[in-house]
DNA sequence: ATTTAGCACTCAAACGAATGGAGTGCTAAC
DNA sequence: GTTAGCACTCCATTCGTTTGAGTGCTAAAT
């Protein structure tokens, strides 16, 4: 347990880091209204919070740098989010005020503001369409050996595929099977779609089609084969503008790891279910590439139930308060205006 | 007009300097199997190259650089793209021995493979819609107040909106369009859509429909108001490997303006209308961010009509034989690919 | 008339010693 | 418990020196 004033230092320290992005010596800290106390007692009291792993010195004669640990504390104990700046406000009231008329533009311009108005990298998930629940499918003919085949969720998402029709498959037969599906399949979440596919409907589907595993063998492969849902990135390249991330190989490790969704996805998928908003830091990711990167995430929702992912990508040294405070504010009001355009203006 | 001499030498450079990345010496050439001439003789050739403006000094006691000018009468007169290496070709073959069974996915893998086998960054641009002729459009609600509308091309593409439906628009009003839309406009390129719809129809939408001009509104902001065809990048960080982009903000720079899918497809917009394949070279680009790169781009089809666009972006002091005959050989068989899905096995 | 050998010259990059200064740890006084 | 003072450390910067690759020019060779 850390002491008041051994609180006030760290943070005093943390919030210097955070905006100089250079070791921090105890001369700087002594010097700030709020400590009252003498550069060799801070000298002391760097020394005593080094030893507890919240700081750490690059070398001996450098100032000192918050740990992993130290920004844990940080964002755990010492945090601010009270204050709110009226810039950030004022930037997502405007962009809210603006009219939207479908969803997936709604999601897109999210990831576009959140990046400009944190200046870090935004990491946007769009609704995950195996939350969700069939609203219908629909096949419609190209060729006589191509289709396309349309998802349609509860929340409006729509997926497609272009599937290829072997041979021997007739567009009557793949009409039945559609007439079928949506007859019995709606309302039921995607994820027990498959399940359900083959258990209960099994032997209806079967008295009714003769190519029953052929159909079946490409539908399923149309949509359950990749559950990549869309992710927004915007802004990657701000991680360069961060003084740490000046050198180009260490920049490259952070937007390589980005170029691939499926690392994104997972790091997203291994959120902790309960709270809204979460920081984690560092090796916490558990992803080599980012490190040195923290990422705070928020969910936004639809009927009171989650419906995706926000996130910002910075590094450590990432201005934990003013990120959270956007985010909040910022999902708080998507929340909304998802709602009002699902449900229509009135509500 | 050049002696072969200096043709010779030239292309030595060249093909030198896209190798080392360093600025070549006339002893460096004059060492050169191919080339019978003392390293004085090179010197004299390099002063009158440079002052034609084909070669560049970057300071006094350095070696001579290709200037843009010299890239291009290289492209345009000394490559030499017979040779295939075994090694591009099998990864093509590799590539396309799989079975695909969508569009969207053999297009989006293009982008994966062609970044992968060139190390550069590819940027594929997907079928373009407004290329394409209407099959069906398709109108499913969600909710009382909003539904999504699904538009399908004869290429199989689908473009889909979530639109919320203004207060006194009922459902049926809707349908009643869509069905109308339908029988009167199947097989229009869509880019005639918009006109048709205003002229054509427009009288008999009319008799049908009471709250035609609020319906009117609601479609066509949802299909006509953003082109945006979807832009596939990867390998965006391979850039960060060339040797003249190790500094942070040089590659920042390009990394940002591939971040703009407005400014990636209006350079793709700007392609001269001949010729399948073609090279672009720093200036010729017009876009101050690319000045240091190239971007040589190809053409893929579908039934003989241009379906859409691969590109490969690098440094000036790029590959271009390689990369030239790795776009040529892939785009032949993209399009024989996209053929045989669209149409079936046999064909 | 070309081509080449030879040589003086240029200049960026690499190296290394010297300097400056921010910051620490420790000790002794307050 | 706090602070002033001081010796010490070590990185970053500076600045001259060296190195070497490469040039341009001239005069000899072919």
């Amino acid at each position: 347990m850390l002491t008041e004033r051994q609180k006030k230092i760290l943070s005093a320290i943390i919030d210097d880091y955070i905006h100089t992005a250079e070791p921090v010596g105890s001369r700087t800290i002594s010097k700030r209204r709020d400590i009252g106390f003498s550069s060799a007692t801070i000298r002391n009291e760097m020394a005593d919070l080094e030893e507890l792993g919240y700081l750490e010195q690059p070398h001996t004669s450098a100032g000192r740098v918050p740990s992993q640990k130290g920004y844990r504390y940080y964002v755990d104990h010492l945090l601010n989010i009270d204050q709110h700046s009226p810039v950030d406000i004022m930037g997502i009231k405007y962009f809210f005020d603006q009219k939207f008329f479908e969803m997936e533009q709604v999601i897109q311009q999210t990831a576009v503001i959140l990046s400009r108005l944190t200046n870090y990298t935004s990491i946007v998930l769009g609704p995950e369409v195996f939350q969700t629940r069939l609203n219908r499918i629909q096949i419609v003919p190209l060729s006589p050996h191509s289709a396309v085949a349309i998802l349609i969720t509860d929340t409006g998402r729509v997926e497609n595929k272009t599937i290829s029709v072997p041979e021997g498959i007739s567009v009557n037969d793949i009409e039945k099977l559609v007439r079928i599906i949506n007859h019995k399949l709606q309302g039921v979440r995607l994820t027990e779609m498959r399940t359900r596919i083959y258990t209960e409907i099994n032997r209806e589907l079967r008295q009714h089609l003769e190519t029953y595993d052929q159909v079946m063998e490409m539908i399923s492969r149309g949509f359950f084969d990749q559950s990549a849902d869309r992710v927004y990135l915007k802004g990657t390249t701000n991680i360069m503008n961060q003084p740490e991330f000046r050198d180009v190989d260490k920049a490259r490790h952070v937007l390589e790891w980005l170029e691939r969704d499926d690392a994104v996805l997972r790091l997203f998928d291994s959120l902790d279910g309960d709270g809204n908003l979460q920081v984690r830091i560092g090796h916490e990711l558990h992803e080599e590439a980012v490190n040195d990167c923290s990422v705070i995430t928020a969910t936004y929702h639809l009927d009171g139930q989650k419906l995706g992912v926000v996130g910002i990508l910075g590094p450590t040294r990432m201005e934990y308060a003013r990120v959270i405070r956007i985010l909040e504010h910022f999902t708080r009001n998507l929340s909304y205006t998802l709602n009002r355009l699902y449900h229509g203006e009135g509500s």
